[in-house]
Formats: C-alpha cells, structure tokens, sequence
DNA sequence: CCACCATATCGACCGCCATCGATATGATAA
DNA sequence: TTATCATATCGATGGCGGTCGATATGGTGG
C-alpha cells in the first residue's frame, strides 16, 4: 500500500538571517502577541460561535476596566489580527485568517 | 494505489478560549519572540551551516555589546528555543524545533 | 602558578507600555 | 433636544526590560 505524506508545515522557510528591518518589523507583529490580555481577546474572538463577538460583551470577559480592554483591541485591530466593524454603537471584530499565517510562517525555521 | 495526506499545518487547534494561565504562559513565549536582536540571533543559529553557531562568532553579526548578546541568548536558551552546550570555553547553541512548532502551533487559531 | 580569552553576572539608566480614572465622541432612542 | 449607552481618547503612574560599562567566573595554555 503506497503511502503520501504531505507535510506543508515544517518545511523550512527561512534560508538566510533576517536582517535589521525584516527583526524589526517580525518582532513588533510578535509584541503585540506577547500580552495575555490581548492573547485572551484573539482566542475569545477565534471561538465566538458565528466567529466575531462584539466589543461589549468583552469587558466582563476579561476582567480588566473598559479603555484597558478598548487599548488592546485598537493594538490588536492595528497589526491587522483583528477586523474591526462598526454597526451603530457596537464594534464588532473578527480574526484575520490570512495575518496570521504570516506570523506562523514565520516560525518555520527548523 | 492509496494516497493518504496529512495537513498538519491548517487545521483550527483553539476549540475554546484561553484561561488566564495559559494566556500568561503564551505571552510569556511570544514576549521571548519579540526582540529585534532575539529573532536575528534565532535566525542566525536557524541557518547556520551545521546548524550550530559560536557564541563567540554572534556579536560581531548582531552589533550589540557582549553583554547584550549574552543576555538575549541567555533568554532564548532559558525558553527552550535554543540549547546550548558548552565546549571548552566557547558555547555553542542549536535551535530546538520542537519549541519553536509548540509557538507555531498555537497559532493555529484560525 | 599566571596571563589570557570567552562568557556570565552585576548595577544603573532610560524608555516603553499596561493600567486606570476621568472625560470626550458618537450613535440611538424618547 | 436631551438622556443614555458603547466606545475611544487623554493623562498620569508604576513597573518591566533592553542596554552598556565594569567586573566576576571559568577554562586554556604557558
């Protein structure tokens, strides 16, 4: 029985160092990963059931006061992982599948 | 002829949400990742020739001081991502793939 | 033993950022 | 218009962390 096995995944991407730009620009997308709060925001958003949730519903969530959490979500919405839309009062956001790929792909090195 | 494919790589592994802890201990990872001269070093040691690379060869690349440099390898290797080992008095440091995917997993969310 | 080299540790400085209360903005509803 | 609600912005504060010079550690060679 023949067998294929594809594995996209963990092929190395990187075939030489970054330089100072590529550092800069990798390390300020991770940064913006690199706090728990906003770590909780991306994975309460990638789980919401009809996948976005609404900036309201969020605050009890969290467990941190209104502008804490509103801060985050402008960073998050900023590096473009979250999609921010406005219907009335409400801002409703969704994960950008695509954002965050690069992110992962970035983490093929070895 | 049977053709079996494995896709590793795409597949949503969040089901839920994190809880506080995990969220701590993720942003601890990426915070590791979120250093301009951490991620050079990360990628130097990832395309090194033989996989390995001198402790003594990095500063000059990096153009940080020696402390500096040590410093950041010192986190690196205390996160996982990179062992080091020590010959005489040079160390030599080789990324930990396994360490890296466990990063590249949780990004997976989407 | 001593001199030298690679690396690690220490101490201090400085800038960035997470946080919150207060307040502003902007939209809906009465 | 006025009141109310959701969200954004502002200003201040406290702590964390990147950086480097100085110094310690520890191994090598003479």
């Amino acid at each position: 029985m023949d067998v294929k096995v594809i594995e996209p995944c963990c092929e190395p991407v990187l075939v030489e160092a970054l330089d100072h730009t590529e550092a800069d620009e990798l390390a300020a997308a991770f940064k913006v990963l690199a706090d728990p709060v906003r770590l909780r925001l991306l994975s309460l958003v990638a789980t919401a059931p009809d996948g976005e949730l609404c900036a309201c519903d969020v605050v009890d969530m969290i467990g941190r006061s209104q502008p804490t959490v509103s801060h985050h979500l402008s960073i998050l919405a900023d590096a473009g992982l979250l999609a921010r839309e406005q219907r009335g009062r409400w801002a409703y956001f969704r994960v950008d599948p695509d954002r965050v790929a690069v992110l992962r792909d970035a983490l093929m090195i070895a």
